[in-house]
Order: C-alpha cells, then sequence, then structure tokens
DNA sequence: TGTAAAATTTAGTTATGCCTAAATATTTTT
DNA sequence: AAAAATATTTAGGCATAACTAAATTTTACA
C-alpha cells in the first residue's frame, strides 16, 4: 500500500500537470507546503516505483500506473465530498478539508456503496468532475469568469475547493454550481465584476472571480 | 494532535483495563500485534504526555485524560461502524475494518452528525455500547452464553466485533444483537450448544459461544 | 559569453514507530 | 533462598517523511 504522504504527491501532480505540462519541484514544493528538498527526496521514491517520469533538475510527469493512482484519489476526493455535503448535510465549505483525510483510508466498497448511494454522479459539490471506476474524467468545458463581458450572462460550473472562506463568500451570494447569473458591469482597469444573481446584485472582485468557472454563455 | 498508533495503545489499554485492571506489556503487545519492545517504546511517549501510569514492569492504567481519548476514540469506531451500517448498508461483518481506519480521521462535527443522523444511539451492530459526547458508556449488563443452561432463553446482547469470519458464521444463523434462542442442549464434557432461534434449530460450539454474550435469561 | 541569480539536489539531522538481540528484573519452582 | 523460567527493558537498527544548510546545476541577463 502507498503512503498517505505518497498518494497526494501524486494527486498534485496530476493538477499541476493539467495546467503547466511538467511539474518543477519548487511549484510541486509550494503547493504540498513542504520545502524543495523533501519534494526531492520523495520524487526518488515515486520514481523508483514507476510513478513517475523524471530527470535531475527538470521537472516529473506521471507514468501511466501514477496517473492511474492520481485520478483513484480524486475519486475518492470528489465521491466524499459530495456524499458529506448530501448524505450528511456538511456545508460546502467544509467538504474538502474532511475529505482531503478521508482519501486515503476508506474502501474500493465504501466508494461503490458511496457512488450508488449518490447515483453515479459526475460531478461534486463546487462543480469538478468526479472520475469513474475506470479513472475516466467527465469532459467540461468552462472558461474562466474573468473572461467576461458586459450583458454576458452564464452558468456558475466549478469554484476552486479548497478555500473555505472564499467558499462562505460565494455562498452569501448563492453562487453555487447550476446558478446562472448576469454580468451587469465589467469595472474597467482590472476592475470588479456587478452582476445580478434572481435579481440581487453583488460585486465580485478580480481576486474572487480568478477562482470561478463558468459555462453556457449567452449575451443578453 | 495525538498518533494514530498513540490513540490505538490508548484505546487498548482501555479495553484490556476493563477485565484486569493493570495492563502489562506483554498483553498490550499481544493484543496490538507488536512487540513488547515497541510497547515498552510508547508507554514512555504515553506516560510523558501523562495519558498513562506507569511503573517500570508493572503495567500501565489509564490516567482520566488517557481515559477520556480512548472513549473518544471508541466512540468514533462505534458511531462509524452503526453509521455504515445503516447509511451504507455494509454488512455486519464489513464495519469493523472500515471503522479501525476511519475513527482516526473523522472530525467532531462528522461525528455529531452521524450521531444525529442516527438518532443518538446507544449500542453499535454488534451489540458493544456507545459512549456518549461526555465519555458515559451505557451500563450493559450481559453474561456469557457459556454459561447458560439446558432450556434456558435470552436475547443476543453482544458478539465479538474483530472475526468477520465469525460474524459472518452468526449472520448464517440469525443471531443478531436482539435475537432470542432457547437452549435445547448443552452436550456434557464441555461440549456445544444445540440452540433454538426462530424456530431453527443450531449447533454452536464452545470457542463460538465464548464470544457471545447475553441478556434477559428465561427458564423454560 | 561569462557571471549573477534562481532553482534544485545532496548531505546530514530529527521524530515516529516499528524491529531483533542482549541485558535485566520479576516470578516461579525446587 | 537460590536457580530457572518468564517478562520486560535497553541498545542498536531500519523505514518514512519532514527539515536546514551547503553544493551544484540551470537560467537569465549584462
Ligand atoms: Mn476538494
Ligand atoms: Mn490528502
Ligand atoms: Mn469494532
Ligand atoms: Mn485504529
Amino acid at each position: 500500500m502507498l503512503s498517505q504522504a505518497a498518494e497526494d504527491y501524486l494527486k498534485s501532480i496530476y493538477k499541476l500537470q493539467e495546467k503547466g505540462g511538467k511539474v518543477s519541484t519548487g511549484v510541486l514544493a509550494e503547493f504540498l507546503n513542504v520545502k524543495p528538498a523533501s519534494v526531492t527526496g520523495m520524487i526518488k521514491k515515486l520514481k523508483s516505483m514507476k510513478l513517475i517520469k523524471y530527470e535531475r533538475y527538470h521537472g516529473v510527469t506521471l507514468t501511466n500506473a501514477g496517473k492511474a493512482i492520481a485520478l483513484e484519489v480524486i475519486r475518492h476526493h470528489r465521491l466524499l465530498e459530495l456524499y458529506l455535503f448530501k448524505a450528511l448535510g456538511m456545508p460546502w465549505d467544509g467538504v474538502h478539508d474532511e475529505a482531503e483525510k478521508l482519501e486515503h483510508v476508506i474502501s474500493e466498497d465504501m466508494e461503490e456503496r458511496m457512488d450508488a448511494y449518490l447515483g453515479y454522479p459526475t460531478s461534486d459539490p463546487h462543480g469538478s468532475p468526479i472520475p469513474d471506476k475506470n479513472g475516466v474524467v467527465p469532459k467540461t468545458a468552462s472558461i474562466p469568469m474573468t473572461s467576461l463581458q458586459d450583458g454576458q450572462s452564464c452558468v456558475v460550473a466549478e469554484v476552486n475547493d479548497s478555500d473555505s472562506a472564499l467558499l462562505r463568500h460565494l455562498g452569501s451570494f448563492n453562487l453555487y454550481p447550476g446558478t446562472r447569473f448576469r454580468v451587469i458591469e465589467v469595472a474597467p482597469f482590472e476592475g470588479p465584476f456587478t452582476i445580478d444573481v434572481a435579481g440581487q446584485q453583488a460585486v465580485i472582485g478580480r481576486e474572487v472571480a480568478k477562482h470561478i468557472f463558468v459555462d453556457d454563455i449567452h449575451d443578453t
């Protein structure tokens, strides 16, 4: 059995790799909140297990075996988030931390039971896709809210799940995945977005908007 | 935060202490499946944390602080077993292993949510009492099945939870907590018990009977 | 193209929690 | 009460996974 630490490394490499190909030691260290020297150590272990490809000073990428494990952990995480949300009524800003710990210890049987209970869902409470049993990730085609223009209407597709204060903030405007809103005004010089959510006006700063991804855009 | 290993030591000391006061290094080692030398090491750590009382060569007992942690872990374990059983439909012979891992990882919030979902239960699927939030253990007054006589009728109160093959065996006779049965015959010379469970006859060996505890005994 | 800055790796340390083998204390037996 | 058997502790190691400080490699830029 792989250690929790190793699983978290693989999961993190997967996520970082999505955005930019090879993953450097420094970026991974930053992401995992450890020192670069520690990352070098774990990288060697993962390489010896053939879970990553690695050349000194040149970053890492997952092998197929490593990717399969990463996706399994991500599947656990997202199923758990949705399960805790739906079955135990946990708030959407609380499920991430709980899932972060549980993801490494649940059995395949428990995974399957949650999946069945939830009706084989394809996304978690923050809109992130849940990989299926075979590691196939449902396609999502959302764009960053920051690229929206005045007058456009759209649906929240996905939000960053790891900052619970941000999630509470979004919750206060009812900005959950599936919620439609319309851009009233984008303030100039990289300014905030004024939006309309179900008749209520809200002002969303750039920094917040960066963590929101949207879908189904219409000009109005 | 206490390590998982330390939590398991405290839980084990609590359980062994229930039966026989002071807990010796060897008994604890046997129970935890580690070597006595490892136990000595952990004992020193737990003593330095003031969670146990200890004198070299003379065994350990829990302090109040240690007992509180032990009961908290046991509460997690038993709530989890019942939750997995009721909410996810896991078989009663599967919940122990799952709970053994989850017990160290769940938050107080999750504990409370499971407790509420289950309606503040007082016993787990194997009949063991669930300590309440304040560490108060519901009183149970069951006696070992091995002390039953011919013709006595009783109700299953509690069974040993950690041997899943044994649990499957008991399940095949419908011997769950709450099930009433009647002793038809106790074979002489420490022989097996022939019992009647809801009209069906079953033969239960001594070794199995040792792990069954009963209640509400009537002579018939 | 050489040097300075930045990133990464190596070397050496720490803490946890397990192990085996040897030493020591306790308990039982004679 | 001493010797033998049993239980426990100490001593020394190993694996994991972090850290700091120093050395090395890459990259950026003058
Ligand atoms: Mn998450
Ligand atoms: Mn994790
Ligand atoms: Mn159990
Ligand atoms: Mn445990």
